[in-house]
DNA sequence: TAAATGTACTTGCATATCGCAAGTACATGA
DNA sequence: TCATGTACTTGCGATATGCAAGTACATTTA
């Protein structure tokens, strides 16, 4: 993703932080998928590779996004947790889904999540923030 | 872009039309600044590259977000219109811009959608939802 | 009416980014 | 000790982008 510089507008500004085909899929998990680890986005659905994985956990460290914590002598607890930066992002994650369910036939609704969305979103929303508390309060 | 084949997952859908650095911006320009010809767009802040910007209005064409209408014998009336699809962006767009502002400091506030977003969300969409009677008619 | 200008593109080319496969360094488990 | 897992990095070919230039057609200006 190219930098551009400072920019006036807060779309361009968001698109520069997480505008790539990759980091809204990483943040995604974070927010509702619970996904905290590097060997959970790699699992997804959609093969990220690791080095892209690798450079765009960085990018999103660095914009401020997320927190790495790494365990003492144990490279497995590395941990990417979201901020609050990264929890504003609820609403912006959510309108998003909302136009893909409108438009894209082959959603699953099967995932939990969906059925939730168009009947109590911001009792979702809630429910999930609860996993971040210790980020919230 | 990368096309990744039909997805399950509503957001990925949404990333594999709209989801590049580019698209988003030209789709700003239509919705909210009302924007039609190839011109306007060549003449944003942003600066798109010539090539650039006719691949991705093909490309937004191709997806079903707008829609291209040549004027007879003119090429300078060549319109780029949205379809209801890419007026359902307007949540996703406006969710955007509210985090733009929250995290962007040097979001230019003497714009006026940018008063208005805060202080008027709902009348904002649907004055500029005006512009589109012919489409949401 | 000839020349200049504007508009919507396309083309070429250097550079940046990506997908994929493989390798690395360290830790745990059998 | 040997295999496995985890979080990366590296290499390389393929794709996408940025920038400059060119093209084809229409209108405007002199």
């Amino acid at each position: 993703m190219k930098k551009r510089p400072s920019t006036v507008c807060p779309i361009v500004y968001a698109l520069d932080i997480w505008g790539d085909p990759w980091s809204l899929v990483i943040l995604r998990d974070v927010l509702i998928h619970n996904k905290r680890h590097y060997r959970e986005f790699l699992a997804s659905r959609e093969r990220i590779s690791t080095n892209i994985l690798s450079a765009r956990l960085q990018s999103l460290v660095d914009a401020g996004l997320l927190v790495k914590t790494e365990g003492d002598s144990n490279r497995a607890q590395t941990m990417y947790r979201p901020t609050q930066k990264a929890l504003d992002l609820f609403p912006v994650v959510f309108a998003i889904m909302h136009w893909g369910l409108k438009y894209n036939p082959n959603t699953d609704m099967t995932i939990p999540i969906m059925q939730e969305l168009t009947t109590n979103e911001k009792g979702l929303e809630l429910r999930l923030l609860q996993n971040f508390e210790d980020v919230t309060s």
